[in-house]
DNA sequence: AAAAATATGTTGCATTTACAACAATATTAT
DNA sequence: ATAATATTGTTGTAAATGCAACATATTTTT
């Protein structure tokens, strides 16, 4: 059964969406997963935000919720649980004259962050050897592209 | 602030990881925007699974879960709906002596997904219009093979 | 100066999603 | 033959997520 459509359009499992779509899937059931088995006491969303933090001292919330892409919600809910296991620390301060919830990762925090580095380091190798450095690199600038012209598209509304 | 993983380890927001999650979420948002704004009638979800019986006629329901990567629980509200609304029919029938359910589009979900493509065609061609076709089929191809790399890997339990 | 708009963060709720348990049937093992 | 295991789909529930409304403070407009 066919109709000429087939022809003019792409389909969907052919597109570049669906191999966005399922391979992060797929990553993410993967570290979520890895996380369990290993037994790290945090989530990957926390992991993610933390290292995040690491490298942007003293960022605010609406400005780490805009690189890790979750709204303002659920990205205070993420730090909640940072600050309550002591790994982050938060203070009030100002970003252009208005009060912002700043914050920077503690010695605590630090600890855990290359606790879980090392720990999960060997496993993500694992997962694109099959690739060359040169593809996962390519793939890496070429999504980023893609993602910046995505980032002009997208109400975003963070 | 620095300590010594900084050089050691590469950090999330570099990571190809990060770039997939990130991308995959933005493409997910403007299709969601695109599908309101368009008032098409049916979830980026249901187009996706139509579009994938479309080319898959008489598929079962777990097939179809494990190509669009949705739980059987899931993919079977997916098909629910479809089928109320008159774009899919379902029957049963067997596979490996196995009673499973089938399906198949109909006349119906024909006019429907033509109906949507045509629609969507020219704003999805915008995304992709900053890249060359030669990088996007690149980046596709080194996706797929990523993912079927995660598909050995990742535990799915479809 | 008053009003409207903007920026930031939090709270509450509705929707979505993930996951485990179940039902029905078929295959394999004992 | 009986029991254990596997396949497929559904149901129920807990967790995650998204979204709108709110609170507070500041800037811009009228």
């Amino acid at each position: 059964m066919t109709n000429k459509n087939d022809t003019v359009l792409g389909h969907y499992t052919d597109s570049i969406h669906y191999e966005l779509e399922q391979t992060s899937k797929l990553m993410k059931m993967l570290g979520k997963q890895l996380f369990d088995k290993l037994e790290i006491g945090i989530t990957m969303d926390e992991y993610a935000a933390l290292d995040t933090v690491s490298i942007n001292a003293g960022i605010c919330q609406r400005d780490l919720a805009k690189l890790i892409i979750k709204d303002r919600a659920n990205t205070g809910r993420i730090l909640d649980s940072l600050e309550q296991k002591g790994f982050i620390t938060r203070f009030i301060d100002t970003k252009n004259n208005r009060l912002v919830k700043k914050m920077g990762i503690t010695e605590k925090g630090y600890e855990e962050l290359n606790f879980i580095n090392n720990k999960i380091k060997s496993y993500f190798e694992n997962v694109t050897k099959r690739l060359s450095d040169e593809n996962v690199e390519r793939v890496r600038t070429t999504l980023k592209t893609f993602r910046l012209e995505l980032e002009q598209l997208v109400e975003t509304n963070i």
